[in-house]
DNA sequence: ATGGTTGTGCGACAA
């Protein structure tokens, strides 16, 4: 018998859903227009239920709402900007009390929820990446991330922890040493810097989270959702990051069935630089 | 390698 593979990664699809799961799949797939046929083969490939997307880059007006209909999910919340942000909930099955917040006093579109069928509140999140310098005083672009995270620590803090709710997004942190290639090379490269990872830590706490992820891969293993485009080769490098991630409340902990990591997207023509992450949820 | 690549939209930015 060879060693059982713990790594959550799958190279092509993932294992059929099984009956009485719900399967909610997250990616950021930078830009929704472009990349619309990634997107129809990403539903076909994992068979999901719900699909929640980051960095659609496309106002309203301009999202491709029918296209996305056509192809199975008529159930749709979105909230895009001009070039930039913009976040999305596409479902097959219905939704129920769109809502979206604004974070860190910002009009930008980071966020949308909805409630999906079973009373699960699900919310579709993209963090600031935060600019290059992690120096809160000189990078605005950094204070406004910091700035974030402290606003969710605030909020999820103030919200009842006993309430059926999905977390999934670019969170654009990597909290572990292990969710980075290297930790010492990284701890002053922004995703993964301590004022950000304490931060991460303080948030899921906070709210009694459970990073699903990790619950079923802990660490010491390493687990990676983006590599950059700035390599030759991003495989035989494996410079990547766990940016992406899957969080749970607590009455929802004993109900995730699985977490897949679709490692071959990557690979995909034209892919994005996030691949997505599946997660299967028992319906009761 | 103070590099490198990609997307938006047509010049810088953001990532």
């Amino acid at each position: 018998m060879p060693a059982k593979d713990p790594l959550p990664y799958v190279a092509a699809r993932v294992p059929a859903r099984a009956a009485g799961t719900l399967r909610i799949v997250t990616w950021n797939i930078n830009s929704v227009r472009l990349r619309i046929d990634l997107l129809k083969k990403l539903a076909k490939d994992s068979d999901a239920d719900v699909i929640c997307l980051q960095e659609t880059k496309a106002t309203n007006d301009v999202f491709p709402a029918q296209a996305i209909e056509a192809f199975g999910y008529p159930h749709q919340h979105y909230q895009g900007d001009k070039g930039y942000n913009g976040v999305a909930i596409l479902s097959r099955v219905p939704l129920a009390d769109h809502g979206r917040r604004l974070w860190a006093g910002r009009e930008d579109s980071r966020h949308v929820e909805a409630t999906l069928p079973g009373g699960i509140e699900l919310h579709c999140l993209y963090v600031p990446a935060g600019g290059d310098v992690p120096d809160a005083k000189a990078n605005p672009k950094f204070a406004h991330k910091l700035e974030f995270l402290d606003h969710m620590a605030e909020y999820w803090g103030g919200a009842d922890a006993r309430a059926k709710r999905v977390l999934v997004g670019d969170l654009n942190v990597a909290p572990f040493e292990t969710d980075v290639w290297s930790h010492k090379q990284l701890l002053d490269v922004v995703s993964h810097t301590p004022p950000e990872t304490t931060r991460f830590a303080k948030i899921l706490a906070c709210h009694g989270w459970i990073d699903a992820t990790r619950q079923l891969y802990p660490e010491p293993q390493p687990i990676y959702t983006w590599w950059s485009y700035r390599n030759r080769d991003w495989r035989a490098s494996d410079r990547g990051r766990r940016l992406d991630h899957v969080w749970v409340t607590k009455p929802l902990g004993s109900r995730v069935r699985g977490i897949y990591v679709m490692k071959g997207a990557r690979d995909w023509p034209q892919g994005s630089d996030h691949v997505p992450v599946v997660l299967d949820l028992a319906t009761a």
